[in-house]
DNA sequence: CTGAAAGCGCTAACAT
DNA sequence: ATGTTAGCGCTTTCAG
């Protein structure tokens, strides 16, 4: 390995002129630089991050929290998967690498971020257990931010949930529907996805003077097509009287889909379904789902952008909300 | 932050005895060794790696190549999402991290694998344009594996293509099929995939005196569902005397279920299909596609393996082939 | 069993 | 404009 050293005695300069010369820093003539540069070059030198990060404690390290299991399905997943590609590229073209944080061996988050010397965290998908680690960055002063769970102290950037629940019920008022059931995921305080999506949808329904009937409301225990299964057979088997029903997110439409495939019910005549994520899966289906689309490439280029702001010292809001966007496909039927 | 010399000072031992002793290296005294263990654990200590690599040279870092400019599509990639995914977390069962390494700024691997110090390197999905740098790695004595390419000097690790490609032509001559089609996705060298399949499946052909009849081979440029819609159409606009297709992976596939809703062609009534990969996708289009799926955790497993032994200089066989597994689903049709 | 000395590769602060 | 000195946090080697 080629070290500034080497360069140093090769050109009869020491290592803080040879280190300057690199990094383009402090005053140098221009022969010595240009001089330096050249040797390095020939040389092959490459310069090491972790020694210049022992001494300068800044490592251009961001670590990702990214731990699915609630879907299980790692970094296939419709939305988290598309998040942390375009976070990655983005971080990568302000000079960052990414590091995959973990939590073996009873490590905690916090033990890996010190272990690494990682200069900021973002949670991209973390599992529900994790926000008190995640909540303890915070803490000790790790610039952190989080696309999808509220974590107290750190800024989220997220989907406008509420927002895109009141534009999935009006969409289904427009075409007629007055008696409209919800599938939700998960309500949790802390990622609070279903229940804001709930919460907007609810809205719109008590503005127009509908209402909504409690009973059309059924939980799902995991954000899976299993538990979308099982959890639509539920409210089914309670009650009938509906003609449309938003699913918190498409992996449980593709769960009503499957039962209502199996019951015979017919979607859309009998039966509209609107879902959330467009999963690569909701254009292929039968019918093709219709269903919001979270702007991923937004949230992870916000995410980006104030991970880096936090990073240099500029504090950052509690929140950031980014609007979904409606595809209008085939499962909605449209009533006269 | 807190250091083993904050220990030292604390317990009145040296930095050395205290570093002995967090690592269980050396001999000492069990009181020693538990009060500094205590102390260290009350002063909140956490190692540093960053401080550690500089002298042991050694960082448990794995670089991991992940470009998926081919498909567009991210993380979110059926066959190499699944593979991060496990591999990721038998690397940090192993006590490794991973990083992501780029080539921005000119950058080469190899100069990223130089600057983080990386044991290691995983090509997951490598751009083809890639090879001659992750070829260098192998240069330079960097323990590399492959997940998908032929690099020299690489192991790669991967499905056993051609005898899928066999099995593949084998199912559908039981299903009475003998004038088959193949959908290819781009014949490269480094990236066999495509190239490899077809030999298998000519071969099975060949041995059973049925042959295969070069106007059925049609190659697409990129394995994208545009491109596989552009290639079946331009088969099929030369020749339709044919039952059935085999396409070299499911999105190349989709692009055909597509053409053939378009044209009204019946799937699998007048067309059979056949797929690879076992895309989402295709246990929810209509018909369900029947496909291969690729062993993702056997590959990303034994990848782990390899690559950890080479790390502690085992040599690595230059291939490993994973078979296979057929999932027979609704888009082949059996002729009497 | 424990300590002293040295070094990993780089940069910051100061001196010349 | 360049050099000197020192130190980042840890481990290794060798001495005691």
């Amino acid at each position: 390995m080629v070290t500034i050293y080497d360069i140093a005695t090769k050109t009869g300069f020491t290592a803080p002129t040879v280190s300057k010369a690199l990094n383009g820093t402090g005053k140098l003539s221009e022969a010595t630089r240009s001089k330096i540069l050249e040797v390095a070059g020939q040389m092959g030198y490459k310069p090491s991050m972790v020694a210049r990060t022992l001494t300068t404690k800044k490592s251009n390290l961001i670590g990702v929290i990214y731990d699915d299991t609630k879907m299980n399905t790692g970094f296939d997943h419709p939305m988290f998967g598309g998040v942390l590609t375009r976070f990655r590229s983005q971080m990568e073209k302000a000079g960052y690498d990414i590091v995959f944080l973990s939590r073996t061996f009873q490590m905690s988050y916090l033990n890996h971020v010190r272990l690494r010397s990682v200069d900021g965290v973002a949670a991209i998908n973390p599992d529900t257990e994790d926000n008190k680690c995640i909540a303890e960055l915070e803490q000790e002063h790790i610039p952190c931010i989080s696309t999808n769970d509220y974590i107290p102290g750190i800024c989220t950037v997220v989907t406008d949930n509420e927002q895109a629940g009141y534009k999935a019920a009006e969409y289904l008022v427009n075409h007629g529907h007055r008696r409209i059931a919800f599938l939700a995921g998960p309500f949790s305080e802390t990622s609070p996805a279903a229940k804001e999506r709930f919460q907007g949808f609810k809205k719109y329904l008590d503005e127009q003077g509908i209402g909504f009937d409690g009973h059309l409301l059924e939980e799902c225990p995991l954000w899976n097509m299993a538990s979308g299964y099982q959890g639509f057979m539920r409210l089914w088997e309670r009650t009938e009287d509906f003609t449309a029903v938003f699913a918190a997110n498409d992996t449980l439409a593709f769960g009503i889909m499957q039962f209502a495939e199996e019951r015979g019910i017919q979607i859309p005549q009998r039966l509209s379904l609107l879902g959330f994520d467009d999963d690569r899966v909701a254009s292929f289906c039968r019918p093709r789902l219709t269903t919001f689309r979270q702007d991923r490439d937004t949230i992870a280029d916000l995410a980006a952008e104030i991970l880096l702001s936090l990073i240099t010292g500029i504090p950052a809001p509690p929140i950031v909300r980014v609007p979904a966007r409606l595809i209008e496909r085939e499962s909605v039927r449209r009533y006269p």
